[in-house]
DNA sequence: GAACCGCGTTCGTATTCGTGAACTGAGTTC
DNA sequence: GAACTCAGTTCACGAATACGAACGCGGTTC
């Protein structure tokens, strides 16, 4: 299913395809001159030329003060605040997050899965000094992250399987670079009903994630990141409960879950 | 307009045009199913046919689970953290906003000129309850805000006059809504060396505005917004004074001041 | 049940775009 | 100051798109 990339699919429109990898290659790779950028993408810098300027007249690209080096224009800006504002999950969920936000007192997460990745929709910051740099719109692989375990946690083994690559290039000296092992923590995860990560993604932060249960396949899920020096005298039962019992309480009033 | 082709931009990618244009008419007026957009649009429905798919294809467009309505999707959410993480004027003024944040109490916003309109790049919330709804994203008119006023302020008066247009609806019944004026109260906010606003976009709050001194010709500005019933017991001078102490800070470590 | 929406989809052709190669022009090197 | 590099720009032609019209399809209305 889902033969995605190549020419499976019968009509698409190159220019318009290239202007959104254009979008998320400056995004992924940072800015760069038109002839970088056609390098880095593999596009004729000729055909590059036109299609810069029309991002640029569009307000999706600019330059530098010099003007030869592109970035990502301010229209970004104003589409992020549109996806936020029609997101009905994100509706639901914020007075979740801020409930479990003042229940911990940690940085509270909400993310969604896009392909093998997840994407944050909303934190929630941890009151204390020493905390987690993150952002909304952070993209982060999913097996790696307790969040994006949760979220693989309900998915059928086979299709965790597909999500999960079998060559992970380690974040921290932690990171869990085995597939199988992965794998395995996901399963761990399904069964206790909470996903885990210590230390994988950044050091000395140990995260806890559960599902949002909005529909049959979970697509969205809220994570609680700790240092680990704050996680003493059964703090992490409290928080992991915190959790378990924020889902439940949205599970209560889940009165849609027709979808998929 | 622009259907005349007598523009003076030769070759500019029409698809690629198209696409970031339907993400922009999403953003301002909403998702739509694809014959509700193309005729928002004028664009005939087998074109966009193909687009919209290339679009999904690509994560910035996504279905209702209906598959018929067209939104936004979530590449949108990473561009615009990978915008805010490469702006260095955010990076400069960050702290400069925690320091007003607390100075003030109040909601602080950074923003940025964009044609005749200002879009929100940062913001640090109120403590109080009750505060003014906003997010970074949004997009507001130029001049009847106090953060696009200070903008206006620092151009020459022919420059202004192009950006503010004759015909302004008014946002609440207090907006300034004929040119004249808001002419007169740009020019008073350039004597000053701030701007104002009370109540014209939104009721029971004012606005105080001034530019960030980085630039020559200013496009960034920091704005507090205060509900009026907080303004006594000269509150509004406190505020003013800290935003203009907050400029001279910032003007005096401007060192890079060699663009534009 | 036939006509009628509103939705998405397909098709063939005229139109437009994408591309390699050649060109300008500013900085740098020798 | 000639040669070199890196940047953007232009051009003509083959390749891909855009579009009007027709089609399929599930509802709703008469």
């Amino acid at each position: 299913m889902t033969q995605t990339s190549a020419d499976s699919t019968p009509s698409t429109v190159k220019s318009a395809a290239r202007a959104l990898d254009l979008l998320d290659e400056i995004a992924l790779r940072g800015p760069g001159t038109q002839l970088q950028l056609s390098s880095r993408m593999g596009i004729p810098k000729s055909s590059l030329h036109a299609l810069v300027r029309t991002m640029v007249v569009k307000g999706w690209l600019e330059t530098d003060p010099t003007g030869t080096v592109y970035k990502l224009g301010m229209h970004c800006l104003v589409a992020s605040s549109a996806y936020l504002d029609g997101d009905a999950v994100l509706a639901r969920a914020a007075p979740i997050l801020d409930e479990v936000a003042a229940a911990t007192q940690e940085t509270v997460h909400l993310g969604r899965l896009d392909g093998d990745h997840v994407i944050y929709t909303g934190k929630r910051e941890s009151v204390h000094p020493l905390r987690m740099h993150s952002a909304v719109g952070r993209r982060l692989p999913a097996y790696s992250t307790a969040l994006g375990r949760a979220i693989l946690a309900e998915m059928p083994v086979e299709q965790r399987a597909a999500l999960v690559p079998t060559d992970i290039k380690a974040m921290t000296p932690h990171t869990t670079v085995t597939k199988d092992e992965v794998l395995e923590i996901i399963d761990t995860a399904a069964v206790q009903g909470y996903a885990t990560e210590s230390e994988e993604s950044c050091l000395g932060v140990r995260c806890f994630g559960v599902t949002l249960p909005f529909t049959r396949h979970a697509t969205d899920a809220m994570s609680v990141s700790v240092p680990i020096s704050r996680l003493g005298d059964g703090r992490q039962d409290m928080i992991i409960e915190t959790l378990l019992a924020a889902r439940a309480k949205l599970a209560a009033t889940a009165d849609w879950s027709a979808s998929v």
